[in-house]
DNA sequence: AAAGAGAATGAACACGTTTTCACTTTGCGT
DNA sequence: ACGCAAAGTGAAAACGTGTTCATTCTCTTT
């Protein structure tokens, strides 16, 4: 119980440990490193000490000489969106898995402090660096954090802009999602009932993400012979859509589909359908939204949507993450994860 | 633009700055430090090069000497439920304005796990703990994190439960909702309404906080002269919730309202009543909730419901973290914040 | 039994910072 | 011009760990 307290009780460390167990101080440290040569029963003394000193190596220490945090930074705009907040979820526990801790980092709506930000985060010396971001990001990034520390960009709702990177020295990899698959089964399901006046409703019209989608969404339809959509300009946000919608029928020409940049988009068209408009979902107006979050099968809204493999993504990003750190020296990469559309009961 | 390299490129550090601008190293570690006695023009010159070389202090190195990590471990059961999501997005800015970076873990569900993941957790050494429990896992927390890191415990849904805490030697400071005002409110607001036989559909019942919520409601019951609850099993989940609503009324004997034990189980009460059973909300069967998620707005939903400021709570937390660690000799603190119903569309 | 290989050991150093402590410079009032 | 307090300065010592390197121990092999 009482602790062996020479000064007053400070937490454990090696020395500690070491005095203890009269042993050498490297002695602790080799026992706590799987692969270092020590008598086995040496370790299991000194592990068995360190157990009743409640003692474990500082990690700040550690990294210091090791020059591994085993710290992750997640850059992320909106924590409480629906999907990033599952991502996270998931991305979390892997991490966890793999023993890497989640540093969380949320982007400032005022962008200007975002280079303050980043500097800030740099100080903690992550491991790697994933950002889930639409907007300008990445070139601040490349700037501020080393050539040495992995950056991983990924867009939560599509893949990359078609524009190449400025400041290309800087070495990114990527996760994309390959949106063309679900896209064309949504357009063709939409077809197969007749929907011929589809509109798309964006996301935040700045973010390279949403701009991309509407390209493929464009492609998608003309090949089939769809004339373009009718662009709706939202924000990924609820309240946005709901607006978006109710502003496309009373003042815009309508349409009997709609096809929304996100799931969340999805619910905001569908209620400002039923509720404002009073108008019949699917009866009059099909919806399709993206991502397929777990709320889209909640039955007041029962989504046919765009569904991203979460599990999937996340098995991507950590093995991103973990061959990066394994080979620096490998060229760009990018994993690539399919799309498919789910059937549910917005389209009739 | 190219770097003064005199080895391969390495971080920049404070010693590469002090040779850059030929002062001492010393000075450039009070550059930084904004007390810290330097010349006016010093400093900027220092802190003019610092921004050439792109260098910030190495934190890992500061916090071994300053003995100050700069992080908050957050833990939290679930990431991707809407109120923890929300809660972890505005804590987080509020750390960050702070001038603190989150570590976030999650807790597993296997719990034997748990006391390897705080284990690991500890290792990072951060300033202070805010943990979002619904179980034992304070114990467990005072075993394992030395005396020195404050924690801060909070239910996310309610105030602690009634049994003193084991292992009362360690310090704990609270967050608690004083949940009796908004309850008196849901529960008179359904008395006005003549709904007398109320049912109350709990979280996860192992869940001290959801024993607790039970014990507020039924005083408050009491207090009306209300016969007490219909007991409902749930576990703050949608799918749960929709389960167990369709129980109540298939092989129990119903109810003429329900109170869920958070917003997303009212979801899952409202989607079953109304998709499955044919019952018309608030007609037939008047729901409320408890949190004020932002979904609880959606107009499908539109949900009346128990606030829990949301804002106030992450100032609160925030609060009590700094006024420890200045004065780590406070004895332990507990702060409330309270709630109020919020009236919309579920009762009528 | 001697030799040799390989494992085990501990002293010393490195990692990048802050802090302490003497010491020097500066600024100000008389 | 003088004295004296205050502000500024750098050398050295921490902080807690991993790693290198030369040395010692422990086996196996001939």
């Amino acid at each position: 119980m009482g602790e062996p307290s020479s000064k007053l009780s400070r937490r454990a460390t090696a020395a500690t440990v070491a005095r203890t167990a009269k042993v050498s101080r490297v002695a602790v440290s080799r026992a706590f490193n799987p692969n270092a040569s020590i008598k086995p029963e040496k370790r299991d003394l000194i592990l068995q000490i360190a157990r009743e000193l409640n003692y474990s190596p500082d990690l700040a220490a550690r990294s210091l000489v090791t020059r591994r945090s085993h710290l992750v930074g997640v850059i992320v705009p909106d924590v409480c969106s629906p999907w990033e907040s599952q991502e996270i979820d998931s991305l979390t526990t892997a991490l966890q898995a793999e023993g890497f801790a989640t540093l969380l980092f949320k982007t400032r709506v005022d962008r200007s402090m975002n280079a303050t930000l980043l500097t800030y985060m740099k100080a903690y010396n992550p491991d790697s660096i994933i950002a889930f971001t639409e907007n300008a990001l990445p070139q601040l990034l490349g700037e501020i954090f080393d050539r040495a520390v992995p950056i991983l960009i990924t867009y939560p709702h599509a893949e990359r802009s078609t524009e190449p990177e400025r400041g290309e020295q800087r070495l990114f990899d990527r996760l994309e999602v390959l949106q063309h698959e679900g896209l064309d089964q949504a357009v063709a399901l939409l077809q197969g009932f007749g929907r011929s006046r589809i509109a798309y409703l964006s996301g935040d019209p700045h973010a390279s993400a949403s701009i991309d989608r509407e390209h493929v969404l464009r492609q998608v339809m003309a090949a089939r012979g769809l004339s373009g959509p009718v662009m709706v300009e939202g924000d990924f946000s609820y309240a946005t859509a709901f607006e978006a919608t109710i502003k496309l029928y009373r003042v815009g020409e309508g349409a009997d589909a709609i096809l929304a940049a996100n799931d969340v988009s999805a619910f905001g068209a569908i209620d400002a359908l039923r509720h404002e408009l009073g108008l019949k979902v699917p009866e009059d107006v099909a919806v399709i939204g993206f991502d397929d979050i777990a709320q889209a099968a909640w039955r007041s809204y029962n989504l046919t949507t765009v569904k991203v493999d979460l599990a999937e993504r996340t098995r991507a990003l950590v093995r991103l993450i973990l061959r990066r750190l394994k080979t620096p020296g490998l060229p760009s990469m990018t994993e690539t994860i399919r799309t498919r559309l789910v059937v549910r009961g917005t389209v009739a």
